[in-house]
DNA sequence: CTGAAAGCGCTTACAG
DNA sequence: CTGAAAGCGCTTACAG
């Protein structure tokens, strides 16, 4: 790979008229512009990033760290903050965490010290630690979903509300007997959902149905949610709704009721509180809560970036910002 | 950030011994080595991984470029080759192409150049000079699933092996009338899945029932899946079996069987040329030809990598490399 | 308008 | 065993 020197001794001039004429950083007279245009166009020069990357003090990339991407709103984050980030002209370093505290911190500190300029996380929520060292070194850090931090910007989505007004809508139907299949309340979405679960419940004087399968399996999966289903309509017949944290989950109850040859919507009905784009490509379509996951993704890389560009103090309260995002109804066939 | 200047100003040495100290490169007295990991701890100095790619010439970084990942088995591929990365030390830069030539050429500029160490790569098949340019630049590239350059090393299933054998299960079934739903044919994966039918088709005596839909949308899509489906079931009322080249075409097949109400196995069996996880999250769970996408983004980051570590020379033919993944029939519900 | 110098943070021959 | 120097490829005050 030709470097500047390269092109400097084609274009006899000095390395640092080169660096002046290819970045328009400084007045270069035509002739002499000319003439280097000409010598990096022979050569097929490209500026090495890395090296101005050191030089400048920005690598012009995003670090992101999602949990997992198949099959969860996390691919769609990715893809939005990965469209913006293209945008703005930056790279996307990802690492997918599996929602392990270990493997996260490894990847946090192989992102820091240089690496990435800004940092964009759906986090375990045990590494808050870390996070803050991060921050304090003054990388910005946007939690995007999970908002398990308040000194940290976050763009999340108003879970209580998708709870909530999920069990509104089914009461309407005539629900009266209506589940919850959730996940670990130390990860701040499921906590607010079953928040929102609790006092929908409470305030329709319902009876509260919340069940987690009794084996341990990750909550954000097929198999939780099936399993979760199982156990509901074992320990109560009655059941007429069932709501799923996320889509999986309610993949997982549809199945389960098919199984059973229980009709869906006729017998029970099922919906996603956090819907995104599957929910429409099921034989069943399932009625959902939808966030609308490729713009969190969009805003939280926008988010990052500007305040990298605003060069923001790293202790600037100012520039954390708490973005929610509210869900609306989508209704298909399964509510 | 605290730098080696500060850890040797603190250790009162120089520089270079505290690099020497802290990489184990060299012999450094015990009583000086002590001094300078506690002051190197004191201070919590992490080494610049810029500085040192910049130095060693080597960015311990991966490059992935992939159509998309929502709903396809490059979302496995992308987890596999990550976690494999991260094993092997190394970090991935991502990027989404959508299938766009421009996009993708655009992705592949900004990461030459010292950027990433290696490429790995599903592609549009319309960059292939600039593939060679990176190549030639003593880049690895490793073509994951699509295969367009002999030139280069590839890791991909035997697409054609996928259409055969499925057709030789669905015949063995009794099934005559055999759609194929697929893609273009300038992707390689669509072109033997294509050649794979045709020449079942012929074997065994069967008219060849080959439908796109006529608008234009992305094939790897439940939409293209669902109109191929649709178009089909207009066109051959008697058709006793839909094979769709990804899942989730086959997932569009299904939906569109439900919506006519048309019972599957029983009226038309449904079955996937290339499954991954989600056919068995499905109602109608789908039988398919599994393909071990996981294990294919392993594989193919190690091979990158592997050659980076080698130091193949750029040119070096004898590191080109064709892994060819055979796939596996699971018989679910669908078929 | 242009060159020479310093420096980003590190590593690695070269002396001693 | 350790220091001083050169250099990875670039940018940017500083002179002129």
């Amino acid at each position: 790979m030709p470097t500047l020197k390269d092109v400097a001794r084609l274009a006899n001039v000095d390395v640092s008229t080169v660096s002046r004429a290819l970045n328009n950083t400084a007045h270069v007279h035509p002739a002499t512009k000319a003439r280097i245009l000409e010598a990096a166009k022979e050569l097929g020069y490209r500026p090495n990033p890395i090296a101005q990357g050191l030089r400048r003090g920005r690598q012009h990339t995003l670090g992101i760290l999602l949990p997992r991407l198949q099959l969860t709103i996390f691919a769609e984050i990715a893809q939005g903050a990965q469209e913006e980030a293209r945008g703005l002209g930056y790279s996307i370093i990802y690492a997918d965490t599996g929602d392990d505290a270990k493997l996260e911190a490894e990847s946090l500190n192989r992102m820091r010290g240089g690496i990435v300029d800004d940092i964009i996380i759906a986090g375990t929520g045990k590494n808050g630690r870390i996070l803050r060292d991060i921050r304090a070194e003054g990388t910005p850090v946007v939690q995007v979903v999970r908002m398990q931090e308040h000194s940290m910007s976050s763009v999340v989505a108003d879970y209580y509300a998708c709870s909530y007004e999920a069990v509104e809508y089914l009461v309407d139907k005539g629900c009266r007997k209506i589940g919850l299949i959730y996940g670990p309340s130390n990860i701040s979405p499921y906590k607010r959902r079953y928040e929102g679960y609790q006092d929908a419940v409470r305030e329709f004087e319902l009876e509260s149905i919340c069940v987690t399968p009794s084996t341990s399996s990750v909550p954000n999966s097929f198999e939780f949610g099936y399993r979760s289903a199982v156990r509901m309509l074992d320990e109560y017949p009655d059941i007429d709704a069932i709501m799923a944290a996320v889509d999986i989950q309610g993949m997982g109850a549809l199945r389960a009721l098919r199984e059973r040859g229980i009709r869906c919507p006729d017998d029970v009905r099922v919906m996603s509180l956090t819907g995104h784009a599957i929910g429409n490509m099921l034989e069943t379509t399932m009625t959902a809560m939808e966030v609308p996951a490729l713009d969190m993704g969009r805003k939280a890389a926008r988010m990052a970036i500007e305040t990298v560009e605003a060069k923001a103090s790293p202790g600037d309260k100012a520039s954390v910002q708490h973005l929610v995002f509210s869900p609306t109804l989508v209704v298909r066939e399964s509510a």
